[in-house]
DNA sequence: AGACCCAGGTTTTTT
DNA sequence: ACCTGGGTCT
């Protein structure tokens, strides 16, 4: 019997239902803004409450930091900062992360593993082919990339990998062009089991893993060692996965695996927000949730608290559409409000100017701030007609994306160095940073050092000795080899010793490189230095917060939390609630809520992309066209282009299919292009322009 | 090592 | 249109 609880004091049954339901496996399907993280968090303060766990004893899992953080911080605020600093509360890789640290020597790799970047995946990969070019093959690394990717996610291992067959990709253009691809194809087929076995021992050679291997290796020590997994499961008496509906084949199995005895585990998503699938994200998990757990109660969230009647009857009708979905109708109470507006311009650069001159109008009427509008798109290149737009009308803005810090070039070149320091073994750490700055290493020693690696099976930097020794290297090459290791061992030592104190040691180091010299005679202007020792020195002071917010500062914590943490998780409270407008792609809108949202760009080929072929995927575009939808509280408004350039080329566009799924009257049709431009448009509640030349010309 | 040119390809990107 | 990677030339 359940102590009487204050905790739920202004939830809905619903809501109720889940936080008191503890015991066994939850589904709680949340509809877009039903008040999810609210059950979460107060699900958590529940369980300690009542005493039915400690707070080291809970496990939440999320998929971005930046949700982990939001909860936490909200746990703490129902039931203090101290007890909330216990609860494992992270994302998915984070939490493996931590596994691993301490159990990784069970599977066969060492304790100072490092992370691969995705970026330097690739080179990986590249390298891997090279050797195989002998074979008379020339292979794209990324094709391969994203199959391994695949099939990583979906937990196959490369002996698996032979008798996957491949997803089905869109239809070919043209009968020649459909055999080529399938012939390609069929190519890359017969290789990638090799491949994808070839790019696994190189990493497990360099001790590094990717993205996928920290999900994957947590798994495999799992299954291969029963008595480590007992611990986890004896320690992790509840379990809460938000986001369900983005778990993969592993993150599913993981859960099963770590549940498997008290089987507490509650899950919460909607299937309706699925967008992810391209990841690898399974949508049969929260499809068939009952299937794997019989006796699992399923709760529905169904009250909506953030958008207008109208705004909501839309977006149902919308996702009413697809068929593979779990049935469910969103209700709220906050009133008709507006219509959905839906703009058609004749250009992308009209539509921008349109949404700008919308966007002060209705500033202008409700004196609503900056912050309460979003401009959400499909692909990342939308934005640049706005940025122009909005630049000339004053309005401020962020554009969310873009090239993440710890992509950059300078950044990348330093977080080698502390790669190869950390773990002697990253070969692509190593590769990178060996003649940066030039020490007269170039590629003919490399291929050297390379062969030597592969034909004695050693380590690059063993390599390297060995070839010193030959003494058949120019004598600068040998000067570079010596000086390179020296710096490299120097500061093993230093790190190890400096107790905690790794900025001072990492300006140490770059002071010794003399980074900053070769920054500046590789700069191809005193801005482009400007900017680059910027992020330099931004690098610096990430590794002194770091060290400042840990009690136990290790380079290896460092490279974890620079491996795992995002541009959105760096931008700083004050920077997230500066006053501007947001642009972002509609994935990155996922889980925000913005008084007015302007969606831009409502055309076939756009959204549903072109790429989107097949009724699955257009059934996850639909589900993207409602994830934009519920994103707005007030007032949502789309813009069509009749005609846009992509890829160099102006052509006409179709409505987007989406949006005649509408029901008619909770839309309004607005036309803002040149007369002579619709006149054979108007008057029908479709507009499908003929094929015209548009009469205005692109500047 | 750096400059230069051509070919290919363009989505989304929680970690 | 634009960027990237790769190849070649200087």
């Amino acid at each position: 019997m359940p102590r009487r609880s204050l905790l739920t004091r202004g939830l809905n049954p619903e809501q109720v239902e889940a936080v008191r339901r503890t015991k066994g496996p939850v589904l709680v399907l949340a509809g877009a803004g039903s008040g999810k993280t609210r059950v979460i968090t107060t699900r958590i303060a529940y369980l300690i409450e009542q005493g039915l766990a400690k707070p080291g004893e809970i496990l939440a899992l999320t998929f971005t930091n930046k949700a982990a953080a939001e909860m936490r911080e909200r746990v703490a605020k129902i039931i203090g900062a101290d007890l909330a600093r216990d609860i494992v509360l992270s994302t998915f890789h984070s939490f493996c992360v931590r596994v691993l640290r301490a159990e990784i020597e069970h599977v066969g790799y060492r304790r100072n593993f490092t992370i691969t970047a995705e970026s330097d995946t690739r080179t990986l990969l590249r390298r891997t082919l090279e050797d195989l070019d002998g074979a008379g093959e020339t292979f794209d690394a990324g094709t391969f990339l994203e199959r391994i990717g695949q099939l990583k996610s979906a937990g196959i291992d490369p002996a698996g990998a032979a008798d996957t067959p491949a997803l089905p990709k869109g239809a070919a253009k043209s009968p020649e062009a459909d055999k080529k691809k399938a012939a390609t194809a069929e190519k890359y087929e017969k290789w990638l089991p090799e491949i994808y076995e070839r790019y696994q021992s190189a990493l497990r050679a360099a001790n590094a893993v990717d993205f996928d291997d920290l999900l994957l290796l947590t798994l495999r020590l799992w299954r291969e060692h029963p008595r480590v997994l007992g611990r986890y499961q004896k320690r992790f008496r509840y379990v809460m996965v938000d986001e369900y509906q983005d778990t993969n084949r592993v993150q599913y199995e993981l859960l099963l695996a770590l549940t498997g005895k008290h089987r507490n585990l509650c899950v919460v998503g909607d299937d309706d927000q699925s967008i992810y699938s391209w990841r690898g994200a399974d949508i049969a998990n929260i499809i068939s949730f009952e299937r794997d757990f019989p006796e699992a109660h399923v709760v529905k969230l169904e009250q909506n608290y953030r958008s207008s009647e109208t705004i909501l009857d839309a977006a149902n009708h919308v996702i009413a559409c697809n068929t593979v979905r779990r049935p469910k109708n969103l209700w709220s109470q906050l009133g008709k409000g507006r219509r959905v507006d839906w703009f058609i311009t004749g250009d992308e650069e009209q539509e921008a100017a349109e949404a700008a001159k919308l966007l002060r109008y209705i500033r202008g009427q409700t004196g609503a701030a900056y912050r309460n509008f979003a401009v959400l798109y499909r692909a990342n290149q939308q934005s640049r007609p706005y940025e122009i737009a909005f630049r000339q009308a004053n309005i401020p803005y962020v554009v969310v994306g873009g090239q993440e810090f710890f992509e950059r070039a300078e950044v990348k070149d330093l977080i080698a160095y502390l790669k190869i320091i950390a773990n002697p073994r990253d070969e692509a750490a190593f590769l990178r940073i060996i003649n940066v700055p030039r020490r007269g290493i170039g590629d003919v020693t490399l291929h050297r050092a390379h062969d030597i690696c592969r034909t004695q099976s050693m380590g690059l930097g063993k390599a390297l000795v060995s070839l010193l020794k030959g003494g058949d290297l120019p004598r600068n090459t040998q000067a570079g080899i010596r000086q390179f290791l020296g710096i490299v061992n120097t500061f093993r030592q230093k790190y190890r010793d400096c107790e905690g104190r790794l900025a001072s040691v990492t300006v140490e180091l770059v002071d010794h490189v003399r980074y900053r010299a070769d920054l500046f005679r590789s700069s191809k202007s005193a801005a482009q230095f400007e900017a680059r020792w910027g992020n330099v020195e931004a690098l610096i002071s990430a590794v002194a917060q770091y060290e400042e917010q840990n009690e136990r500062p290790t380079l290896s914590g460092f490279l974890d939390d620079s491996a795992l943490v995002t541009n959105e998780d760096r931008r700083d409270k004050e920077e997230r609630r500066s006053e501007a407008v947001t642009l972002m792609t509609i994935h990155s809108a996922k889980g925000l809520e913005f008084p007015y949202v302007f969606i831009a760009g409502v055309e076939e080929g756009l959204l549903p992309h072109e790429k989107s072929t097949g009724k699955e995927a257009i059934e996850e575009e639909r589900r993207l066209f409602y994830v934009a939808l519920t994103r707005a509280k007030r007032h949502a408004v789309l813009f069509e282009s009749m005609s846009r350039e992509r890829y160099g080329k102006r052509r006409m566009t179709k409505t987007s299919r989406f949006v005649a799924e509408i029901p008619e009257a909770l839309i309004r049709r607005r036309i803002r292009a040149a007369r002579d431009m619709v006149a054979d448009s108007t008057g029908e509640s479709a507009p499908k322009p003929r094929k015209r030349k548009p009469t205005r010309k692109r500047r």
